[in-house]
DNA sequence: ATGGATGCAAACCATTTGCAGTGTA
DNA sequence: TACACTGCAAATGGTTTGCATCCAT
């Protein structure tokens, strides 16, 4: 198991090469590269934790400090219709319960949000890595696949 | 692979047991058992869905005009403290971005909501089941493992 | 120059909380 | 009867939107 904790130099390289992604789909998009999303980007492009909208805004205020929230919740779902990150869980419209406290697995629909359960024999016991264990103690583990459900493909 | 539709008897009959083991859950925790949580058990008991509160408080509304949205609130935060459901997803207290789009797993911390990647050979290739296809087009498929991270242990 | 982007403030919506009255144990 | 629970309404906090101004192209 590897986690995502690299060496720094590797580290720069692949905020680098993000950047520089992200910068040319936002051009060939069609869309202006405004010094407010570039700096969005770089603190992006640097954070391997999976940061709430907040959490930029704090960061870019240090080196653009007129920068306002609501610029950085468009920028990241620019990026986001843009396909270049994603969202964890289902959409975020309320929280949702799960009543099934057996083990299964969910479909997740990224386009409405529903989610469907179901089970399966090859994913009964899935193998964890060793090294797991030393980010904490595993409870339970799912599989959470996403996909455009069958209604929302018409 | 099993979804969760299963003919209605065997519905009535997990409905009727679910219902039944969290009123013993909640008679057994010392919390009163009032006529508004019972209802709200029956509903949810009966969701195989993935229901969020708005949901669960309109179905309940119509049995019993007078329960409140914030009663539901508070009955599915008891279910949910005492073990007996669960929630999707991390625990939401804002929208939180995923920048790696490279196939990848979560650690998820049930206590602080802390999400950490990892990677693995053996998960690299998850078998998802045939059937699944008939849910809809699958683009991607993670693994979640909840569980409570080290520096929530102490 | 011009249309998209920004920042501000206000609107919005899901969720939580304080409190007085109510019902369970 | 006592104390937890409910319902109401108000507060809260994250997220979105309208609009005048600004800036990348």
């Amino acid at each position: 198991m590897i986690l995502n904790t690299q060496d720094a130099p590797a580290q720069e390289e692949h905020v680098q090469r993000r950047v520089a992604q992200w910068t040319a789909a936002v051009k060939a998009s069609g869309v202006k590269l405004t010094h407010q999303r570039l700096e969005i980007f770089r603190e992006l492009a640097a954070n391997l934790d999976h940061p709430d909208v907040e959490t930029v805004f704090r960061a870019v205020r240090v080196r653009v400090p007129t920068v306002s929230l609501d610029t950085v919740y468009r920028t990241l779902w620019l990026l986001h219709e843009l396909g270049l990150i994603t969202t964890l869980g289902p959409r975020r419209d309320g929280i949702r319960f799960d009543v099934n406290l057996e083990r299964h697995h969910h479909f997740v629909c990224v386009r409405c949000g529903k989610v469907r359960d179901f089970v399966s024999e090859a994913l009964c016991d899935l193998p964890l890595p060793e090294g797991l264990s030393g980010l904490g103690d595993v409870l339970d583990a799912r599989v959470e696949v996403r996909g455009v459900c069958a209604s929302c493909k018409t």
